[in-house]
RNA sequence: GGUCGGAUGGCCGAGUGGCUAGGCAGAGGUCUGCAAAACCUCCUACAGCGGUUCGAAUCCGCUUCCGACCUCCA
């Protein structure tokens, strides 16, 4: 079931069969932050379908090298290949220095992951730490003709490029029109061509953000950096590179554009894009406004929220829809997943709790076969996760005692569950105290169970009120009973 | 304006030609001191109009609506 792996690739626009290029060793490259704010839920959402994607990978015993860099310089408020970058324009703002926004917020990314109990990354390359290799790409560039220095500035060659190549290979815009319908950038333009765009670029005199280079102080353009960390860390071609589909139209095609003009070869072999998560059918953003911070989710703070909801609930969320499907956000629809959340958990936490008998019902290998299919198609977690609640209805209706199972059903169950709901899923149990108290919230039922028994159920129903109202909810079952939190 | 992608039951969301996921919500039932949970059953949808086919949510055409990209954005 391992070697069925099949990936959509943007430049093909088809799934194909994955074969990386030197198994069991694969490569994968995803476009990381901008460490000039807080990153939102949009761009969570993107790292973490990449992080199903390593995790499913690594559970296929690839050899996986992930990398992921952090943007930390270079990258520019407009369009027009001039003016502030966005740590000099926030840094000024705050009145800090530009690194000092980018330490605050390559912090703040890093526990808004954890949360999202992503793993790290093998490699985590910034752009700062990468200026050499960046000038010796765009040199390299420039011998190769493909590039040209104007005042300071060097741009890339889109017009001259596209002779030989295919500029547009990952989105199949038409290059002429493209060209006719670019936005006319008015007359002091220092570009020969409307596409043209900066590899380095020259720094004003207030600019703090700078490095020496060939054409005088300055600092690099937004795609060099990609193409350089990936191509030195990952090797000239590499397996995956991946990143939000927004990316795709022009930072992607620019690094595919650099690469190609520098090391004459495709740098990778699959393109994945993962789609947006959208407020009201309207990509959340951070210019559109619309962006919700992690925070103010995970506290209930923001306005379309009726109360928080916890990482795992909304990682949970985000894997009930496919990667490259656009994911809407409500309130409304983070309810029904903390509820299909707890639902699958409290299932998992029953298996130790199972009866098993002599005679089988359930067909265990079947669910986990079908759980595989889900995954090697393109890493279909919704379908996977509709698989695994089929495990948690035989769970519980084994708990309840109306189906049979043997004790290797119960084996294999919780083996189906640890690999998918833990390894591949990336979830996990919230509440890490909860075997601290596991002995004390057995004494508790205990004494309920007496009062029950002797029938006084104004204190067995007072002892379940007020756990109630302390978030930890008595299930009674046929076989005694059991609590979770809420 | 150009390019591309969508429109699925109350909500979220899978599904590419017949077997009509899943979660949540709703209805009924079983269990229970009661409740909750759980289990069982039900609610059986594919924007509209044509066409292809024995058969279409799924293929083709047209229409309407929505979104993304084309400009910094995961």
């Amino acid at each position: 079931m391992s070697n069925k792996l099949v990936i959509y690739n943007t430049l093909t626009r088809k799934k194909e069969l994955f074969e990386p290029l030197n198994p069991p060793f694969v490569g994968m490259y995803v476009c990381g932050p901008t460490v000039y704010s807080d990153v939102h839920l949009g761009n969570c959402r993107t790292f973490v379908s990449f992080d199903l994607i390593y995790r499913y990978l690594l559970h296929l015993k690839y050899k996986v090298r992930y990398v992921r860099n952090i943007t930390d310089a270079g990258h520019l408020e407009g369009d027009r290949d001039e003016g502030d970058d966005k740590f000099s324009k926030k840094a000024r703002l705050e009145q800090v220095e530009p690194m000092e926004i980018v330490q605050r917020y390559t912090i703040g990314f890093h526990d808004v992951m954890n949360l999202f109990n992503t793993l790290p990354p093998s490699i985590e390359p910034t752009a700062t730490g990468h200026i050499a290799e960046q000038i010796e790409m765009i040199k390299e560039i420039i011998e190769n003709g493909f590039a040209y220095e104007k005042n300071g500035t060097v741009y890339f060659d889109v017009e001259k490029y596209s002779k030989d190549h295919n500029y547009t290979i990952l989105t199949n815009r038409n290059l002429e029109e493209l060209l006719a319908n670019t936005r006319d950038l008015g007359g002091q333009d220092e570009k020969h061509g409307r596409l043209d765009f900066a590899l380095w670029i020259k720094a004003k005199s207030e600019h703090i953000m700078r490095w020496p280079s060939p054409w005088g102080w300055g600092f690099p353009g937004w795609h060099i950096e990609c193409s350089a960390m990936s191509s030195k860390y990952l090797g000239e071609t590499f397996d995956i590179h991946g990143g939000g589909m927004d990316l795709a139209a022009t930072h992607h095609t620019n690094e595919i554009a650099q690469s190609q003009a520098c090391n004459h070869s495709q740098p990778a072999k699959y393109w994945m894009h993962t789609n947006m998560l959208t407020v009201n059918g309207a990509r959340m953003s951070k210019s559109a406004g619309n962006g919700f911070l992690p925070h103010e989710l995970f506290t209930g703070s923001h306005p379309l929220l009726s109360r928080g909801f916890s990482p795992m609930t909304v990682r949970f969320f985000m894997l009930q829809a496919h990667y490259r499907s656009t994911l809407d956000f409500s309130n409304e629809a983070l309810e029904a997943s903390d509820k299909g959340f707890k639902r699958l958990m409290a299932a998992y936490g029953l298996l130790g709790k199972l009866k098993t008998s002599e005679r089988s019902e359930v067909d265990v290998a079947a669910i986990r076969e079908r759980c595989y299919d889900a995954m090697n198609d393109d890493f279909n977690s919704p379908i996977a996760i509709a698989e695994l609640f089929e495990a948690v209805r035989i769970i519980n209706s084994i708990y309840d005692g109306k189906t049979a199972a043997t004790a290797q059903d119960v084996a294999a169950l919780k083996s189906l569950m640890d690999d998918f709901v833990f390894d591949i899923l990336g979830l996990k149990e919230e509440h890490a105290q909860t075997e601290d108290i596991s002995h004390i919230m057995d004494f508790i039922i205990q004494l309920r169970h007496e009062a029950k028994l002797s029938k006084d159920y104004v204190t067995s129903d007072k002892i379940r009120n007020g756990l109630q109202a302390l978030g930890i909810q008595l299930k009674d079952g046929k076989e005694g009973t059991t609590w979770t939190k809420a």
